[in-house]
DNA sequence: CCTCGACGATCAGCAGACGCATGGTGGGAG
DNA sequence: CTCCCACCATGCGTCTGCTGATCGTCGAGG
């Protein structure tokens, strides 16, 4: 397993390296924020570890970048700051995890393994489906750069949609996850939500983003429509 | 968003239905061990939240219990205690985060999107015959680059087709697998379909892809036709 | 090679299921 | 009170699944 380490305190970053060498980890260090983005677009890592407050570029332009261009290595990110909205800033930029300074090494290894396990599979903190977006942090939608109001069930129904795109999605499972387990009422609502839904986000000229699939459900083109 | 929250303190239960309620997401509760395991293993969530203190049966049981059943839907982990081998334990049995309580309910919240965008995707299984191809999840099927549009009953006589191709497969066998195991029609039913399916995925100047064994049933060419 | 019977293909037609639009109701927030 | 959102009910047009009848084809035996 193959790690980088962005940290701009030595005496940290030294601590680190030894600490998850003897851990059996292979480990690259960076010391200020562009050799950091520098050495992740380079190079394939594992896992990066990554403190927010850095010379030269913040940890939270490194994630974005990074996810920007489609990298979706595992980052785990270290800071001293334990604002609230500090760590949900860098997990809604894509960071994977957050551990608030002074930490204890087991517990940033525990945390690291668990980084690990889940491998890099693309998880955008933004869902998107050609120039459709969806942001669910700020919950926004939008076709291009054209923002688009949807009531609160609209906004559920397009993220179900949305995480399962290219899906055929049934209505039995879309009651199930955007109404709710027990719901008794006719199935008929769905209809009318894709219904506003398509009058919402389809464009003129185009099919609709969300296909019938007759006797199965609906499907959220890939493309966005 | 379909969410289970395991927690036996109602007020605390409570409190994290309502707040994730007005978030948007579908919620249930279950207000002890036993419950909480029956209930992730009867239904689809999206994610759970567990306390680990739990009457009957502990938040560890309950993702060790899941996992054995190959179940990976992601679990965030809340708990009282602090100590650090407690959360280590946690995220190696399987948990996907961990939040020590008292926590923000903002930092929950990113880090329940954290923990959604990756979702269970099991994607490929797309079944294909020469450049015929199904995608079950999709529910799609093309020719080459060209989509076919099949009726319920079309796809999934197409479905076992393809699943047994190369196979002559048994009118009866179709009745049982693609009707009903005790369907009491003409068996002419087949014929019909096996021809609706012909004329929509045949190509001109080939061989059925769907071949007739006479007196035996039918077989789908490996190539496709 | 021809005949005949059994098996398979095709067709038209119908009943019911399905999806969609629309307008209406009710309740909660401001 | 007004507005908006969620939901319900109705009606319509289309599609699907199936039936029953007819037509075509294969192949064994003479």
């Amino acid at each position: 397993m193959r790690l980088l380490i962005v940290e701009d305190e030595p005496r940290m970053a030294t601590a680190l390296q030894r600490g998850l060498i003897a851990e059996g980890f292979t480990v690259e260090v960076a010391l200020n924020g562009p050799d950091g983005l520098h050495l992740a677009r380079e190079n394939s890592y594992d896992a990066i570890v990554c403190d927010i407050m850095l010379p030269g570029l913040s940890g939270y332009r490194i994630i974005e970048a990074l996810r920007a261009e489609q990298n979706w290595v595992p980052v785990l990110v270290l800071s001293a700051k334990d604002g609230e909205y500090d760590e949900a800033d860098a997990l809604d930029l894509g960071a994977d995890d957050y551990l608030v300074k002074p930490f204890s090494f087991v517990v940033l290894l525990a945390r690291l393994r668990a980084v690990l396990r889940r491998g890099v599979r693309p998880r955008p903190a933004i869902l998107a489906c050609g120039d459709l977006t969806l942001d669910p942090a700020a919950r926004a939608v939008r076709r291009g750069n054209v923002e688009i109001e949807l009531t609160p069930r609209e906004f559920s129904l397009l993220e179900y949609l949305m995480r399962r795109a290219g899906d055929a999605v049934s209505k039995a499972d879309i009651l199930h996850h955007v109404w709710d387990a027990h719901y008794e009422g006719d199935a008929n609502v769905i209809e009318v939500y894709v219904g506003y839904l398509r009058r919402k986000i389809d464009q003129p000229f185009n099919r609709h983003a969300v296909q019938t699939v007759r006797g199965a459900g609906y499907r959220l083109a890939v493309d966005g429509g």
